[in-house]
RNA sequence: GGUCCCAUCGUCUAGCGGUCUAGGACGUCGGCCUCUCACGCCGAAAACAGGGGUUCGAGUCCCCUUGGGACCGCCA
């Protein structure tokens, strides 16, 4: 910030823990962070865990987790609104006190029937006041007869509209007239959200609230207890929401696994590849500009160029070439092509290990082939996943042969099953084996035998890789190694059985 | 139903009155490269929701219609 004496940034992200951190929730994470990063503010992580029948520890260690394996850091907490709960029946209290709120003795049924009522006959869905006309000696009345009831915000009798300047959305502005008393306390005690929340950020000295336009209707309300409370309301941010192709908000429970961060972490998802695709729902640059390293994400960063339409997940549920939005998994390739190949093969090993290919070599004597093998093959892999799965080949010897391979590149070609076992015993003179000397071998093979040479490399990868595609079939044999490759061309006539010659 | 928000290619978006015969990206399709596939490169199809204004001039400003979304809980 240019001026010295402008107020430090702080901004938080409050999830409630109430299941998996989504990608949505993340989205909001990202952007609070990387305008906290962005002003050398503060970053706080509060959970917010007053809802005691829904919040789970699970959920509590999911969202931690989730945030940390993006890479997304904060300065503070995680905190418990549950641990401030008596700042907030003090709120409350106080607020009782000053005639700002009133206890409110309407049960749920009749408040139930109200709306049903009003419902029916058109009319807004709004609490009557019934109780806020209450005479002290019939609250006093009340009271000794030991009816429960609820404490409600004493909304202004102003004139005229109250409003806030949405960093998103512009001016928004709302009729006194037209805000309900709302509930801050419930019949049991417990405060509200509403009021909590309003209450955590003035103790937290919240700056800016960047969160999702499905709170902006609460803003209002908020901004009405700021005052009450005597507090300066921060500058709020409504972010676009994330729905799905039928323009439904995104959920675990009807979309499953796909909206839940780490699912993209099981998947194979580069973490920061994942911050670059959800950053660029509802935000762009201004340029044309769509990979960012964090320190460019965060140079570039403005509130002011968040989207004011809410944007698609373009998900196709059982799509069999995307099993995600296809730009994500663009990015996600993008980086996977792109990284210093060093932190691929960091971020790969647990993968390797769980598929019984590691070996610890790939850090001793082994680090260098290691390396330019990943490298040689990372450019048509989508996935961490990949390397294990499409790749095994180069690092283990019970690969799959593709059946599709087979069918194209083998059993099409019969003279293939005498003539690849020859060839690895040609290759056997081959000294010393490299890019050169591989290809010579292969292609004097070819035209010895007649054979088109194409006919032949693409045997040798079916027999070699077990795939359809691959690098350069002498790059394949390089990496792989001349003994493994030989063993591999003699073993090849196995793969005819069963089939007419 | 009420209140509020929103509206450019299939999707993410650029566009802040003339430079828009509307640009980029993903995806799709075609081509080059080539031992295959990918990468890379080249190219194509693909959008201003509709109608009124304002203006010399509107994707850009205003209004209406339509469409979509959010909220309307003693959930957060």
């Amino acid at each position: 910030m240019s001026e010295k004496n402008k107020e430090q940034v702080i901004v938080r992200f409050p999830p409630s823990p109430t299941g998996y951190l989504h990608i949505g929730g993340a989205r909001t994470a990202i952007f609070n962070w990387l305008f906290a990063r962005k002003h050398g503010g503060k970053f706080i992580l509060r959970i917010e865990d007053t809802d005691v029948e829904r919040s789970t520890k699970e959920s509590i260690e999911g969202i931690i987790d989730g945030l940390t394996w993006l890479g997304i850091d904060w300065d503070e907490g995680p905190y418990f609104q549950s641990e401030f709960a008596h700042e907030h029946k003090a709120a409350a209290e106080r607020l009782l006190k000053e005639g700002k709120a009133y206890k409110c003795f309407c049960t749920k049924e009749e408040l139930e029937a109200k709306r049903k009522k009003a419902l029916s006959e058109k009319r807004d869905i709004k609490y009557d006041g019934t109780c806020r006309r209450l005479s002290p000696e019939e609250i006093a009345e009340k009271e000794r007869q030991g009816i429960p009831y609820v404490i409600r915000f004493k909304v202004p009798e102003r004139e005229g509209k109250i409003g806030y300047d949405d960093k998103v959305l512009g001016r928004i502005e709302k009729d006194y007239s037209e805000i309900e008393d709302f509930v801050i306390v419930r019949s049991n005690g417990r405060p509200l959200y509403l009021l909590c929340n309003v209450v955590d950020d003035i103790r937290d000295r919240i700056t800016h609230i960047i969160r999702g336009q499905d709170h902006m209707t609460n803003t209002i309300k908020q901004i009405l207890l700021y005052e009450a409370l005597g507090a300066k309301p921060p500058v709020f941010a409504h972010m676009p929401l994330t729905l799905d192709l039928q323009k439904r908000k995104i959920s675990k429970r009807t979309h499953g696994e796909v909206v839940s961060v780490q699912w993209y972490r099981k998947m194979g998802f580069i973490p920061w590849a994942l911050v670059n695709y959800l950053v660029l729902l509802g935000w762009n640059p201004g340029t044309d500009q769509e990979i960012f390293t964090k320190e460019e994400l965060i140079q570039a960063f403005s509130l002011e160029r968040i989207n004011k339409a809410n944007s698609i997940f373009n998900y196709r549920k059982g799509d069999p070439k995307f099993f995600t939005d296809p730009k994500a998994i663009s990015i996600n390739a993008w980086w996977l092509r792109h990284l210093p190949i060093e932190e691929i093969a960091e971020m790969i090993k647990e993968d390797f290990k769980k598929e019984g290919i590691w070996d610890e070599a790939y850090e001793g004597e082994k680090r260098e082939w290691f390396l330019s093998t990943l490298d040689l093959i990372r450019s048509r892999f989508h996935t961490l996943r990949d390397f294990a799965r499409l790749g095994r080949a180069y690092f283990a010897d019970d690969f799959e042969i593709e059946q599709k391979a087979l069918k194209k590149n083998m059993l099409k070609h019969p003279e293939l099953k005498e003539l690849l076992p020859r060839l690895g015993e040609a290759l056997e003179k081959v000294e010393p084996w490299n890019l050169e000397t591989t290809e010579d071998a292969v292609r004097a093979f070819a035209s010895e035998a007649g054979v088109k040479p194409g006919i032949i490399i693409n045997g040798m990868r079916t027999v070699i890789t077990g795939q359809l595609k691959g690098p350069g079939i002498f790059d394949v044999m390089v990496a792989i190694g001349k003994e493994r490759v030989i063993r591999r061309l003699k073993d090849s006539p196995r793969l005819f059985e069963g089939t007419k010659p």
